[in-house]
DNA sequence: CAGATCCTTTGATCTGCATCAAGGAAAGGT
DNA sequence: ACCTTTCCTTGATGCAGATCAAAGGATCTG
């Protein structure tokens, strides 16, 4: 990782805390997680780590968003990971990096050394804990990934997409965000092809069939207005009970 | 879960230990995990349990294979776990079973009411930590299998199918096991299908294929030699330096 | 503001895999 | 051994999405 050092701050100040690695930790662990870390910043579009890598570091998204992804020697690219506040990068007891890491925004991590780090996860059971939910969390959302790159439609994925963007409009934090009928698409078209499994043009017709057949509006090509919520979800070929991709 | 109870067992017997859960314990904490354990067995395509189910039970698998699979309304199936001895169903903190669970060969469980394997959990950090390490192996081969998803052609996915049998075949606990060249499917052609996101008819196509190009010999339809592993691997789309899925 | 670069859309065409349909081989039951 | 059922293969056809190609729009730079 080559982003640049910008600041130690502490724990208890570090706006991810409650519900990053550290959100079950008492006032003295938090000291001890202290020590070992820092903050590292990457721009929008930068590499923050390559596949083969050596990991000494893990870390928590604290702002932006990153993407974990997989390449194939021709160049075909899948997206199998998109990491947003408070997520984790690197596993413990591994050496090297298996994906690519790239910053979609500008990226803040918060850094630990990973032997440090190991050491103080066999001496703080509510960091363990916290991890094993990250992970199965992850694990969850990777299975519905699954399901969407193995059998769904390009119409459907897209949808899919955006009801998944929408709720995280909606609900952040438990707390309602805001509109949902108009979200903003954090991610460029090709973004969206690598996550899907599609090409960018299949994204691109895929947005103007569901602009025709009013099922959403585009204001520029970020902006996306959803009059019909339910008509949507329709479209997604979901069961409506919630998958818990992200 | 609606298998049979065969037998109460004493843990250090029990076949797995080296890999699973208890891995790690010692043998006090084994004796604890022995109070709450039990064995189910399952016959071969029977259902374990159902997307929506209680999860009051969680278990290892001891022998056997089993799946977990989502299904959407109009009957499309993806499979997004394999469970193999050792692997781990279900999640400490999660309240429904997110996925069908079915056996594809006779099945053994070794089970543990979820409520006080929780309990466990908390107080033996050795277990905790087991899972973690358990969850982040199968979140990686969670994410090799959705690039096989999401960009591998046909024919890239049977040959990836096939190498993954025949490491396996090859490499059990470390030890090799036996003729790599001569592999035996554990699965149907339906459960290939399910498993790479392709229809039967494709998966047969893509086996006459690589018969005829001389890839693979078959014997039966079980029964696969591969003549030229180097060979095989060339036709998986693959870097060769090893993916981590199973 | 002109030029360059990048991102997105749209069109034309191609193709890999799905779908529909039928027949063969293996496995299990009586 | 025969019937039934399940699994597998093969063929014919269709279509969703990839590929190839080109032309807008944005955004950035000097």
């Amino acid at each position: 990782m080559n982003g640049e050092l910008i600041a130690t701050q502490n724990c208890s100040s570090c706006p991810i805390r409650h519900r990053a690695v550290c959100a079950r930790c008492d006032e003295d662990e938090l000291g001890r997680l202290n020590e070992i870390k820092f903050y590292k910043s990457y721009v929008a579009g930068q590499t923050i780590a390559m596949r083969g890598d050596a990991l000494d570091v893990v870390a928590s998204v604290v702002e932006g968003t990153a993407t974990l992804e997989r390449v194939i020697e021709d160049g075909r690219t899948q997206m199998v990971g998109l990491l947003l506040p408070s997520d984790f990068i690197g596993r413990p007891g591994r050496e090297t990096l298996q994906y690519d890491v790239t910053a979609v925004s500008d990226v803040t991590l918060c850094c630990f050394q990973r032997k440090p780090f190991e050491t103080l996860l066999m001496e703080i059971p509510a960091v363990q804990q916290r991890l094993l939910e990250m992970a199965l969390d992850e694990l969850d959302a990777a299975r519905d990934w699954m399901l969407l790159l193995g059998r769904k439609t390009a119409r459907e994925k897209i949808a899919s997409l955006l009801m998944l963007i929408a709720k995280r409009t909606m609900n952040q934090d438990g707390k309602v965000m805001g509109d949902v009928s108009r979200i903003e698409l954090p991610i460029s078209r090709e973004t969206m092809a690598n996550f899907l499994g599609l090409t960018i043009e299949t994204v691109s017709r895929q947005f103007t069939g569901l602009r025709k057949d009013g099922v959403i509006d585009l204001d520029g090509n970020r902006i996306v207005r959803i009059p019909d919520l339910e008509g949507l979800l329709f479209e997604t070929g979901d069961d409506g009970d919630g998958g818990t991709l992200f």
